[in-house]
DNA sequence: GAACGAAGTTCCAAAAAATGGAACAACCAA
DNA sequence: TTGGTTGTTCCATTTTTTGGAACTTCGTTC
């Protein structure tokens, strides 16, 4: 199964050993697993975990897939099927609120927006949310920013920020202090910050395991979208993220 | 991000580089997501790829998640979700041949049965499939083992083989020339061989990039399940299995 | 099709890390 | 306390990594 040679391959084949059993393998059992030596293995659970690929479950010594090894895997893995569990939820938000809802996703140090259901009115237009949504200036990426290290909101915030209209905060304090702001709240709100006359709403969705890789958001003219309260769409988004991550959540 | 010691950060931070970006990536777009040296990258895109964590997409110079990578989060992530995924279809199973179906699992080098649906009848008796299916009298097995690489089948094969009864293929090359057999026509059979009296046929789930891990059984006694055709069953259990595959894959 | 630049590959001596056996500590049950 | 098991530390030796530079391949432009 494993006698590649290199490194790497001892690494793997722990991995293994690991993802077959769910319920989490002892140094010891690791050790019989993979026929290495007690020295060598206590050395690669040491490191694997060290990354963040292995965990300790309960706190005790028995390993368990880790949190960064689950965002590979479900970044890795889920953008088809996060779109089709999302669909439905968003043409829910939508039919509710009459606003386009769409669904935006960590991709390295940036987010995008990639699933989203319009409104289907006659004589009404509706706002579509671009596909790289800025730190600095949209509420989808302010969701998910707000819950990441703080490594990879400072590469977020290295990116040059332009001022899109005069209400965009480019300050990188400034975003930061949005962020805290979201972080105590639940969910992000941007007003005329990347349109003019723009008003958006999102919260975060939370992979269980791998953290906030996406976020769900609500865009629309202020005009309209301004006469809910901000309680009712942060709930009503809530409840929406809530379903998503349990679906994503299982799979 | 990435600023742990160790040779394991540098290839986990390019395996985040590539699980960001699901359309795969080059090498230079690497080097500047992570930041490495161009040598370097080349010699870690090379070993993760040896090791069968990233994969060349179309056999050009892009790597994407190998199917080993892929194969670790299905193990490790999804057996609750393939439960709730096969329930319905097993319980399809069941009420069309009236039989116990069963979903096994690949799990290091053994297999074992985990979602279970049963015929719901008055009078007659029905079959329940054990837990650990040994690979040389389980039909269960067999349609996983079959598809899987020769070193792991001899780690199975390793284990010691009972004779349940005087139909058991104890001989390893025996079982060998059965999981060609399996190979071939694509489904298993097992007559007698667990049991006595118990007939028991099963076709293997194809993951998505990770190979089988699963395959959808049935059992019965075979006075009863005696009466369908091979074809048939073959053919039935078959739709299950396409079905499951395809809802486990998309996730 | 020659010339050019970009992307990928190979090479190698110095530096860093892995290896595994043995000694050691912690833990647990009797 | 004792004895056995599991987890941890240590270290001289072996193996791998490192990264810059030279080289090849590929695709484009003139």
């Amino acid at each position: 199964m494993s006698n590649t040679k290199g490194i790497l391959s001892r690494y793997a084949s722990v991995l293994d050993a690991v993802a077959a059993r769910p319920d989490g393998l002892s140094l010891t059992e690791t050790m019989q697993a993979t026929g290495l030596p007690r020295g060598t293995v206590h050395r690669l659970l040491g490191a694997l975990q060290e990354v963040g690929y292995l965990a300790n479950r309960d706190s005790r010594k028995i390993y368990v897939l880790g949190p960064r090894l689950l965002r590979v895997l479900h970044l890795g893995v889920s953008p088809a099927s996060a779109d089709t569990v999302a669909k439905p939820i968003l043409d829910g938000l939508v039919e509710k609120l009459g606003e386009t809802a769409f669904l935006a996703r960590l991709s390295g140090d940036r987010v995008e927006s990639f699933a989203t259901a319009v409104p289907s009115r006659e004589g009404q237009s509706h706002v579509h949310p671009g596909r790289d949504m800025p730190i600095h200036a949209a509420a989808s990426a302010k969701a998910i920013f707000a819950f990441q290290e703080s490594s990879l909101i400072a590469r977020a915030l290295e990116r040059p920020r332009v001022r899109y209209t005069e209400d965009t905060r480019v300050d990188a304090a400034e975003v930061q202090r949005d962020l805290e702001t979201v972080r105590r709240n639940g969910y992000a709100v941007c007003a005329n910050e990347l349109d003019p006359g723009v008003l958006s709403y999102a919260v975060p969705v939370s992979v269980a395991g791998a953290g906030v890789l996406y976020s769900v958001g609500l865009v629309g003219l202020s005009a309209r979208l301004g006469r809910y309260s901000e309680a009712q769409l942060a709930s009503d988004l809530r409840a929406a993220a809530q379903s998503i991550a349990a679906r994503l959540s299982h799979e």
